[in-house]
DNA sequence: CCTGTACTTTGAACCGATTCAATCCTACGC
DNA sequence: GCGTAGGATTGAATCGGTTCAAAGTACAGG
């Protein structure tokens, strides 16, 4: 009656013992019971019920056992990031469809600062990493090196060799963004970028900034952004670039700051559907249409971009794909580094139309 | 150079031999580095990273230590449901704040079919977990008891009380909905449900059918719906009840089965935000226009339905805290089962008006 | 020169299982 | 009655660490 907290769960040998057997048989009613004779296996599984033993402890067979079957997934943004961003959502959905249709668990990884982090990435058991690089790239991959397991890093810049990445090719597809938009006659353009690195900079930043970004896929883009436009012989050292945190308040800040200016832009530049929606819902907030007043393309192709109002012109990612791809990595590790370039592809919407007629007064008007 | 690939990766007590020290100095110098002397310490740090040792296995320590210090998340949908569902989403992004905050690693438990999911949450390496039961509760309930951790039930229905669960008072919530509508002067209702079980019915169903539903949060709902209703002289017998799989194809099809009736509703009550914004989005593209012609309401208050067009009035759920109560439930579990019902607030938005006059010809025209 | 105090290290016992070679039975064929 | 094939059990080693009481060491104080 005096329920001691002292008693402790029964164990695998506190059975064995109870039922007068060896703790490998004890094993093998669990695990494998075919070689148990049944008189034995009923005996035992009758004595662990009355132990109250539920079958053996993950922790030890983890032990000896070595595959885990699950797989970390690790980034430096807080863990919420997985559940709010809608990038990390859809490369999330696929990642858990390939791990599901495998059968391997998935474990979040994350950490309010880099030393809990490298912590975690240390302790999580797991039988490998995808890393979600959005952020401080080189150090999650720097911190999961240590760890010797299989790991695959997503959106990594660079061109480190030595370490497996999926991604895709940023500045081919800004590329396509900005000529699309070229092509469609807009003259005055505006970049709303992503971080280019630990938050040093903000708002309004210069080209040179940008070239020595830190963040890989903000820099790429930016230069994928500038190829296009050169293309069509715009002066892309007049193209304003606004930094922001992809969210609310600083995409707003730089809305505001841009269209405040004399000769506010035509078509906007972002870095991703998120801040194309912010910025779309900003400038219809100030009374402008879209595509009539101002265009605006995004990228990543999340559900969100679609969904929006009007419906986002954008560079679409494969993000399942991504999610798939990286699984697949994990489980089946290549034997080297190995970098994949998944296609992207470029959906035109509702977001994007030719400039206003007589929109530009003193444009260089460039031919065409 | 011939790179056997017998070569094992170094193990602590190999460390230990090497430098000529125990496994225990060893090991505090990698946890506790302030125990061992400076001169020591290098030398095992030294030696350690000769043999490509990187710090003790997490497997070895999870044996000694006890505490994983992470918390399973499980469900009967596949795993990809946290990442798109927005309900989930919502409710998960609570979850890791506040395991985040906690310095806890989350994992997330699912399968395809029962017998995996079984042996996933048997095999969960985790201090304890959070069940998801939108669907097969009871079983999902059953299969964590056998764990023996703690564990906290989310939209568990029933008045199992020695079960710990969080959630919120589905009629009550149903009922606000219902009654808004009516007030406002609405006669002909229709409801779109979730689920009723496992999938044994589909498209109409009888209100026996719902007396009878497995899942509780839908039984609840339309019975709130109905106090609502009867609360001003309507006859919810009349009211027809469509389940759905909360999914684009059912939705749309009970939306068309409803709007080609003779008397199509004025005001539907939606047991989630998603199918009401679907629901909103094929009304829409029949030309009908909300709230003017139809009104609606959904239950959750995700953010998605915050940003439909028109803003969505709905039942919001504290998502974010429920998630964090959860956490706090597993993190520091009460001594029994408890019980708790989160607040829910009702948000009145864009998507509800008054019907359209002279629609109802036939209305019972219960006074008021 | 002896003691007491404060650090460092050591040893050995666990943690909770799995594994597999070796042993033990049984029943069967001859 | 005997050798033996084969299935059922057992024992003991291992997996990779953590922990903590006890043993060492050094040094200041008496």
């Amino acid at each position: 009656m005096a329920r001691a907290n002292t008693e402790r769960i029964a164990k695998l040998s506190d059975v064995a013992r109870a039922a007068g057997v060896s703790q490998g048989t004890v094993s093998n009613v669990f695990n494998r019971p075919e070689l148990v004779r049944e008189e034995v296996r009923k005996r035992v599984l009758d004595i662990a019920a009355g132990l109250g033993y539920r079958g053996p402890d993950p922790r030890g067979r983890l032990l000896r056992a070595g595959k885990v079957n699950a797989i970390g997934i690790a980034t430096m943004e807080p863990v919420s990031y997985f559940f709010t961003d809608p990038y990390a959502q859809e490369v999330m959905a696929g990642i858990s469809e390939a791990a599901d249709a495998a059968g391997a668990g998935l474990s979040l990884v994350s950490a309010a600062n880099a030393e809990t982090l490298a912590w975690n990435i240390q302790t999580a058991v797991v039988d490998g990493f995808i890393l979600f690089c959005i952020e401080g790239g080189d150090e999650l991959v720097r911190l999961t090196r240590e760890r010797q397991l299989p790991f695959v890093a997503l959106a990594l810049g660079g061109d480190d060799r030595t370490v497996s990445a999926i991604g895709i090719d940023d500045a081919a597809g800004a590329r396509l963004a900005a000529e699309h938009l070229a092509g469609l006659g807009h003259r005055r353009f505006a970049v709303l970028s992503m971080e280019l690195d630990d938050g040093r900079h903000h708002g309004r930043v210069t080209r040179e900034d940008i070239a020595e970004a830190l963040y890989s896929s903000t820099r790429e883009r930016v230069i994928g952004y500038f190829e296009g436009l050169a293309r069509f012989g715009i002066d892309v050292d007049a193209v304003p670039i606004f930094e922001t945190l992809n969210d609310e308040a600083t995409v707003r800040t730089a809305v505001d700051a841009l269209f405040a200016a004399a000769e506010p832009p035509t078509a906007l530049l972002a870095q991703s559907d998120r801040m194309a929606v912010i910025a779309m819902r900003a400038l219809q907030e100030r009374g402008l249409r879209i595509p009539q007043d101002v265009s605006i393309v995004g990228f990543d192709g999340t559900p969100e971009g679609a969904a929006a109002n009007p419906p986002l012109t954008t560079v679409v990612q494969p993000m399942r794909e991504i999610g798939r791809a990286a699984v697949a990595a994990i489980l089946a590790p290549p034997d080297g580094a190995r970098r994949q370039l998944l296609p992207l592809e470029f959906v035109i919407r509702g977001s994007t139309a030719p400039p206003p007629t007589g929109a530009s007064p003193n444009a260089s008007a460039t031919s065409r």
